[in-house]
DNA sequence: GACAAATATATCAGCTTGATATATAATCAA
DNA sequence: TTGATTATATATCAAGCTGATATATTTGTC
């Protein structure tokens, strides 16, 4: 993903909502994009300076009971910034799926000792769509909120996919038992 | 993805099939692979170089009408080590959704403004389903060699996730027209 | 009062991407 | 047949991101 330095973007998308430090843009990464995003502190404490440095955030330094912390608010020329990006066409979507790498390859070991890789896939999935349900019904309390919209449209994509991906498990799996009985 | 180097075992994997050249491994990757993972020339080469000094893999200079390339084959130690890894459970799944993003953060410039971007999403949907669907056409009449019934699994899952993504897009669409006309 | 977990910032080796460079062979059109 | 374009083939590198590591304080809990 290199050249590309989608980080900006997060960062600006996400003080586009409200202020923050970058250990809670990294919490909001976790929790908010984590069906479709991921970054690191490697990532976003130096984009955060070099956001300042261009005049697209600004710091504040507070501290609450005594602790010091950086707030990060978005400038005007931070928010044209992220406007700009969001009229451009999407780059590139992709993902890194390892438990299909290991299925195409899984011919070296057998077909049936993918069985497991599988199985762990499955639970990964059952276990997300319960807090993608979770999500969506809380937000669908509270969709007068724009920003909530928005949010709400991302965690019905992450269900239609999480289920896609559980049907996907169920038919591998009584199509592997099929090929075996044979 | 730092510090895993799944390249080593994306190459070990193809070359376990058959012996090939660096820009042979990239074009399988770009054809075969391209739903669920991607690989680039400045990863193959190096990397080949390296599986070679650890003897995971061996070089043979070949020369077709003239022409010089380099076919390299995998050992009984790639063998080795690929199968070690085909055992160890999957480290991580991950997906990178820019048109997903903008859609979260949309809010910046509205949410009609996103209609374009769900527009070309789809689009793009559309046109990999094709081309799955006829993978599979053609995967389903040569379901007797066990590589080809591994592929066909990852193209059963290419298959639901983007047939998820379509459903997701038309819900998203009537979605937003109905929001707009309150 | 001790110990673990959460908050908070920062840096870096190692890996990947996308671009760029170089060169030859095949294909196609004028 | 000559010239242009595309495909084959290998290689390198700056820029970007990850996962690990380091450091230090605060909050919660047993």
């Amino acid at each position: 993903m290199a050249h590309a330095k989608k980080m900006d973007y997060v960062i600006l998308g996400l003080l586009s909502h409200e202020p923050m430090t970058g250990y809670e843009i990294k919490k909001r990464i976790d929790s908010n994009l984590r069906f479709f995003w991921s970054g690191s502190f490697g990532s976003i404490y130096p984009t955060l300076n070099l956001l300042e440095k261009e005049g697209k955030v600004t710091k504040q330094n507070i501290s609450t009971n005594g602790r010091e912390k950086i707030s990060y608010s978005i400038t005007e020329l931070g928010r044209a910034s992220l406007r700009e990006w969001l009229k451009k066409p999407s780059e590139k979507d992709e993902l890194r799926y390892e438990t299909l790498l290991k299925l195409f390859f899984g011919n070296e070991t057998g077909l049936e000792s993918m069985a497991e890789h599988i199985n762990s896939f499955e639970e990964k999935c059952n276990s997300e769509l319960l807090v993608l349900n979770m999500f969506a019904k809380n937000l669908e309390q509270a969709l007068d909120n724009d920003t909530h919209k928005h949010y709400y449209l991302t965690v019905k994509f992450g269900i239609k996919t999480y289920e896609a991906y559980l049907s996907w498990c169920s038919d591998t799996k009584k199509q592997i038992e099929e090929w075996a009985k044979k």
